[in-house]
DNA sequence: GTCTATAAGATGATAGAC
DNA sequence: GTCTATCATCTTATAGAC
């Protein structure tokens, strides 16, 4: 009993994870399998054959989390831009461009802060976060700096939590160039 | 039959209270009441004579932790810094002194980010914020470098749940430098 | 490849003893 | 003021039908 005939199973897969990715970014206290299958339309047996355990339903968001990040880091990249400590300033833009911070922060703090009390799906996260840390530092910005810009992009995204207002686009402006300026001292 | 009689019913909630956070800030995906009681060496009946609700147990632990940023920001005061924009510097010096920061960030990030989940809870907690954001904007802070500021210390907080080392109190001696001197410009 | 049914365990909350 | 006992509910996971 097909219920998703016209899809493959990646779709289905990918449904899936959306959906539980919507539920989390709501800030919901407890993703419950039966509730995340209801929400992609799929019975929860059916989520089960895809993601046999909770665990790996949070370990595979979490790994779509982390390779998300990877791309706008990429789509970031200035080919313009061949100076010294040029990673660190990709860095800043993609941490601070509005089409990621935009809308999207709060939702994905939440998200994060809930698979970050996960042991197997914080591992994931926490091994992203330290290879780009580990690219940061060995790109030649005065330590104390970089403490400080990798701190104020992750507290731009966090804000939000605390009830704080998304940053406009012409805010996030005016803080990534202040960013921008300090790796060019 | 009274397991804590040496005990008034304000220890014992203090007990519970300081139980519960302890739990949190382990990074624990949940807390119940059975492992808070346990952890307490009270009974589960016994915590909830205290609070009747899970719910009103977050809104305790909310309340408790907004009063203790409070308590932080009036030491962090500087009888002789009588100048423009005090109310700023001060607050930087409470979100990044070592005592406050050292150890407990990575835990009261857990533990805020926990209570945050939960609306009630939430809702004490981005009340406390909004006052402070008032105060602070009120502080003639030119808003963008204020943006900063705020988004800075925020950061400083949350890296260890990432993964990231707890800074040192050298670290975060020359970051609260770098800020307070964004206030003197 | 997706579904139903159900087992097995945990959890929040109540009632009432001491 | 604190405890034990119990209930109703929810949740993960399995087994097996279609």
């Amino acid at each position: 009993m097909s219920r998703k005939q016209g899809q493959t199973a990646e779709q289905t897969r990918e449904d899936i994870l959306r959906a539980a990715a919507r539920l989390l970014a709501g800030g919901a206290a407890k993703l419950t399998l039966e509730g995340t299958a209801k929400a992609a339309q799929v019975s929860k047996g059916g989520l089960i054959y895809h993601f046999p355990s909770k665990d790996s339903l949070l370990v595979a968001l979490a790994e779509q989390t982390v390779a998300a990040f990877r791309e706008d880091l990429e789509a970031a990249q200035d080919p313009l831009d061949g100076e010294a400590r040029s990673f660190t300033r990709c860095f800043i833009r993609a941490a601070l461009s509005p089409s990621v911070s935009g809308q999207k922060t709060r939702d994905s703090m939440f998200l994060m802060s809930f698979l970050l009390r996960h042991p197997e799906a914080a591992a994931v996260i926490r091994s992203g976060e330290a290879e780009l840390t580990e690219q940061l530092a060995s790109d030649g910005v005065d330590p104390d700096t970089l403490a400080l810009i990798i701190a104020a992009t992750d507290g731009v995204h966090i804000a939000p939590m605390w009830g704080g207002k998304e940053k406009t686009a012409a805010e996030l402006e005016r803080i990534t160039e202040q960013l921008l300026a300090l790796t060019r001292v």
